[in-house]
DNA sequence: CGCAATACCTGCGAGC
DNA sequence: TGCTCGCAGGTATTGC
């Protein structure tokens, strides 16, 4: 199987790693260190509806063409790339925005490499460096925004994100006043991008586990004291992510010998029926909203 | 407005 | 062996 120049997920592939903040934020910082000033010479849209704006993909690697990436960044689990041009690298071209959704992937590969199944978009460089885009579940998508217009009216999305969850706008007394009033499960509270971008339901039930807090529990029934463990406990999880280069849950973090308890070992998630690691409890799953949630009935409450 | 259900997708594993 | 079916989950949309 041929290898690609490098995976910018940084992810085991046999693992079904579904990219969540600390995910999309290493690949984030893998593009910052490969894509950057190198103009899109052509590109290649294999599946139209993986490009969500402009309409038609000739629209899209059109507007593309020429442009080079100043740099990336990130909103949430959404990835923008500011777009330039090398005679005018003042001059903003609009960006390119990306979510890669539950399977999608970037990979930085020679233009050589075998295009592999699932491959969606293809944007071709230099040097015969591409950057390729691919996404089993095809629910990922890839916007261009033209220039002068507000990002937030082509990638809609954006507008219903919350704070950022290392943002001095995510405070406690923010997340108090956010779940005081609601009268829903505070597991599906997590989820909602709404009150914090950036958690999935990995990160959601390991905050949950880690702050001793059921799923099911009434946001409005928590008292203002667990609210801030569960502050700390969110910035603290995806923080520990982070610097695992974006899993806690891959093998090859594990056999690198990199561990602790959040080097490769999840606290709850996917582990129905295995002992606690705390107190043995055998772990339990139940649905909630449609997602599965993970916890401990003994440790939790 | 708040919240929940559903649609969108494909691959895989369980069960028959 | 080969089939069906449930499940995985981020977000947009729909509907109560």
């Amino acid at each position: 199987m041929p290898a690609p120049v490098f995976d910018l997920t940084g992810f085991c592939a046999e693992l079904t790693i579904v990219p969540e903040l600390p995910e999309v934020e290493t690949v984030r910082r893998g593009l910052n260190r490969l894509t950057l000033h190198q103009p899109i010479q052509a590109g290649s849209v294999l599946l139209d509806r993986a490009v969500a704006h402009p309409e038609s993909a000739d629209a899209f690697l059109k507007a593309l063409q020429g442009l080079q990436i100043k740099t990336w960044k990130r909103r949430g689990k959404y990835l923008l790339a500011a777009l330039s041009r090398a005679e005018t690298p003042s001059q903003p071209q609009g960006w390119l925005g990306v979510h890669l959704r539950m399977t999608g992937q970037l990979l930085w590969v020679q233009q050589t490499t075998p295009v592999q199944g699932h491959t969606r978009v293809r944007l071709w460089f230099q040097d015969d460096r591409e950057l390729r885009f691919v996404d089993q579940r095809t629910f990922g998508r890839l916007w261009w925004v033209p220039p002068a217009r507000p990002v937030e009216t082509v990638i809609t999305g954006l507008r219903r994100l919350g704070p950022e969850p290392f943002s001095a706008a995510f405070s406690p007394t923010y997340l108090r006043s956010a779940l005081e009033k609601r009268q829903r499960a505070i597991k599906t509270a997590l989820l909602d991008q709404a009150i914090v971008a950036g958690l999935g339901n990995i990160y959601a039930d390991e905050t949950l586990f880690l702050s001793g807090i059921h799923p099911t529990r009434l946001c409005c029934d928590l008292q203002p004291h667990q609210v801030e463990i569960l502050h700390q406990n969110i910035q603290n999880v995806l923080r520990s992510a982070i610097n695992q280069g974006g899993t806690s849950f891959s093998n090859f973090l594990q056999v690198s010998g990199v561990n602790g308890n959040y080097g490769g070992i999840a606290w709850v998630y996917d582990r129905k029926g295995q002992p606690c690691r705390v107190c043995q409890t055998p772990i339990e799953r139940l649905r909630l909203v449609g997602r599965s949630a993970h916890f401990c009935p003994y440790c939790q409450s």
